[in-house]
Formats: structure tokens, sequence, C-alpha cells
DNA sequence: CAGTGGTCTAGACCACTGA
DNA sequence: CAGTGGTCTAGACCACTGA
């Protein structure tokens, strides 16, 4: 084994956090019962545990011991806004409006739909999010249902489901992409806005470990909507 | 003093790296004489270096010693795209056009050029991004020269001035926005696209500590360039 | 082959805080 | 007040690799 023992004790604990086998609250055995489990000093699990916790994955406090994190909402290095906590934080009030909720199996010539749904069917949401009344942006999402079945049962009609997610699911990796697209009819009747007028496009994907989670498309009025992205060891920009 | 020695050790390395009073390449005391310096166990100055390198501020290497990293160009979680990089990798032909060239003061009125130019003066580049000779996006950009005085002497007619700098200076902290807007007389003009097509406008400003270094604003024809951002712990995501 | 970092041990004292 | 994690010590053996 060339692999050291604090990595294999950190990567035991990763892969149940991240597998879901440990949920977010559950108690870590205490340092003291891994040295006898893994017959090793405690430095080696205090290793362990610090790098895990530097990563954001477990709490450690003293004297209560250690617990699997919360899921992470603005924890990442990359700021994904929850939309409706932006909206609000603007002052303004937000509404998801949802026009379409449907469950069915993935598309066998969709790629990504087939890859996100795995064994399992897909939930497919359509809605359009509102700030003071206006449209501010148009969603379709998929979820799917093998890796957060939970989904099945919460009403979405008022809710947004990435807020929903933002809360229930801990995700462990993302992939965005961001393009500028002129609003095709359906979007720019659904935005109110004429059609052609730029639009910023924002697709994402999550995934918790190897597994799908969500892949989500919105189209924002593009003069009502800018992205900011903050990134770096501080928590805000030295010239804010 | 509340604060741990571990945490003391750290912090004085990152200051001295992040000030540039220790450059790349520069190498840092052994473990050893560190110990002596700081009159503390080997563990204790281990735990304060290997955090350094996993955040990536130095490298370490049996036998030969303990350096200070090269700036990072991808190694921050967002993949800030290095625009010559990545149209090279699709297979195109990359050329910056460089259009002006200016030192000037910061403009008084503007609170975004006074805070980066700090004491100092503003080196002001505007040229065009060229794909295989068909533009891609326009670039505003503004260095500061009180914090990057090596700019000055060179010469950007055929490099981009984003590849230059990734390269040369070390950054610790960006802020990104981005937004979808229609294309202006002179950047449709630029571009070659029809006035209020869809073009993604990404500015970014970053940081090294506290300084300011360059604020670049860049416009790309919609139809041509996506924004794609990976982040978590994996290299690629699961999909890919 | 000698110096460096990587890892680990078997202890220790302490601060914190919830049972 | 007792159990937990935070920190630190003074060693040790090893793998690696450049002088």
């Amino acid at each position: 084994m060339k692999q050291p023992l604090h990595e294999r004790i950190r990567s035991d604990y990763e892969g149940r956090i991240l597998s879901g086998a440990l949920l977010p609250g559950a108690r870590l055995p205490t340092e003291q019962e891994l040295m006898r489990h893994y017959d090793c000093s405690r430095m080696t699990v205090n290793k362990a545990l610090s790098a895990l916790s530097a990563a954001g994955l477990i709490d450690r406090r003293k004297r209560a011991g250690t617990f699997v994190a919360r899921p992470r909402v603005h924890s990442m290095v990359l700021d994904v806004p929850d939309l409706e906590q932006e909206v609000v934080q603007r002052g303004q009030a937000y509404r998801y409006a949802l026009l379409r909720r449907e469950v069915r199996l993935p598309d066998p010539e969709s790629a990504e739909e087939v890859s996100l749904a795995g064994a399992g069917q897909l939930l497919v949401l359509e809605g359009v999010h509102h700030a003071d009344g206006v449209p501010l942006a148009t969603e379709q999402r998929l979820i799917s249902l093998s890796a957060v079945p939970d989904t099945g049962a919460v009403d979405f009609e008022d809710a947004s489901p990435g807020a929903w997610l933002l809360k229930h699911v801990p995700w462990t990796q993302a992939e965005t992409r961001i393009a500028a697209v002129a609003a095709d009819r359906d979007t720019a009747h659904a935005l109110t806005v004429a059609p052609g007028a730029p639009c910023l496009l924002i697709e994402r994907r999550t995934w918790r470990g190897e597994e799908g989670i969500t892949l989500v498309r919105q189209q924002f009025v593009g003069s009502a909507y800018d992205l900011i992205a903050t990134f770096g060891p501080a928590k805000a920009p030295p010239g804010a």
C-alpha cells in the first residue's frame, strides 16, 4: 500500500459522505475511536479529519464531536447564485411560476438525458422566475429521480426547484456553460421582451460524486441580469 | 497571542509570497531552518508548509527543497479562460490585434480607475482577438503600472495582454461580471456583426493581495463563444 | 550518499462546551 | 466536569533525488 494512512482515512469518510451513506448531521466517530479502528496515532487521524474539515465536508465542535456538514450553499468558491435568494436580497418580491411538470424516461436519443437519468426516470420542470412580478428568467430543469428520489413528493408550484435542491442535496461537482443568445419567439413571449433581444443563457450540470443530480437551462433578460462571480481566499474583493 | 504557531508561520510566508517579496522560484528555508527560527518542532513547521502547498502557493520537492510556485494559470477552481490558449486548443490560429496603447493617469471621476491605479498611472490597451482571422472578441484593458511596472516595457503588438499577465503576475483574487448585451455600433463594426446582435460581456477585476492588477472588459460574438466553468474536486466532470 | 520532505508515533497540555 | 477537538513536542524511519 503506497497510499498514506491519513489519505485512506480521509477518502474512506469522503466516500461515505459523498455517496450519502453518511447524511448531513450524522456524527463521525471520535478521534479516539478512529485511532483504535485504524490502529494508528491520533495525529494521523487528526490530519485526515482536518483535511475534510478544510474541504467543508465536516464540522468539528469541541466536546460535541465531528459531524457531516450541511450541504454547501455558498461555500463553494464560485458563488453559484440561488436566484430566489438573490432577488430577495435586492429587495424585490420573488415568485416562481411552474408551467409544466412531468415524470418521464430519458429520451434515448439525448445522450445528456440518458447520462443524467441513469437507470431511473427524470423529473422535468419548466417555469419562469419573476422579480416584483416582472419575468426575469425562464427555466427548464431535469432532475434525476434515482439520485434525488425525494423530489417526486415535493410541490414545486411555488418554490423554486433550484433553491430546494441547494438546501437538500449536497453537490460536489458542477459545470456551468454561459452564452449570449438572441431570444426565440417562445422565450421572448415568456419574458415579455422583443424576439431577438440579447439573453444570458446559463446551463448547469451538477453531480454528487459520480452521479448526476440535475441539468438546468435558464435564460435571463439580458438588460435585467448580470452574473457576478468572485473567487479567491477573501470573502469580498478588496475594492468592494 | 491566541493565533496558533502553525498559522503564524503560514501567514508569514503567504504574506511574503503575495506581496512579491518572495518571487516565483525563490527557495524557502528548509524545515530544519524554520524549526530553529520559530523554535518549534518539525510537525508544526510541516503543518504550515503543507497548507501552503495545498493552496498551491509553494512547491515542495524532496532533496531539492521548498520553492515559491509559479503563478497559477489554471490552478484556480474556476477555469478563467486564457483566450489565446483556448483558441489554439480548438485548432484555430490565434491573433491579437492591438488598436490602441496609452499610458495615462486615472480619470478622477472614475472610482474604479482611481482604485485600480493607486498612486500610479494606468496602461490602457485596446484590441481585438481573432480566431482563424475572424474577430472573436473586443478587449479594453486597464493595467496598474504601480502593481506591474514590467508591463511598461512589454510589446503587446502581437501578444495578448491577458496571456502575458497570466504568465507573469500571480493573482489571488478575481471578480468576474458576465452579462448579455446588444452590440453597439463600434463593437458591431469591430466584430463584423449586425448592430444589436447578442454579445457576451465579460468584465474581470484581478487583485494580488490588496493591490489591484488589471481591469478588463471583453465583448464576445454571442454565436461564436461559450464560457464554460467547471468546479469541484475532480479535474473533469464525470459526464465528460 | 546525504539532505530533503512525507509520514507516523506516543505521548502532552489546553480550551472549549454540552451532558 | 468530563469528553472532545486544537495544538504541540521530540523523536523515528523512509523515499526520493540532486549534488
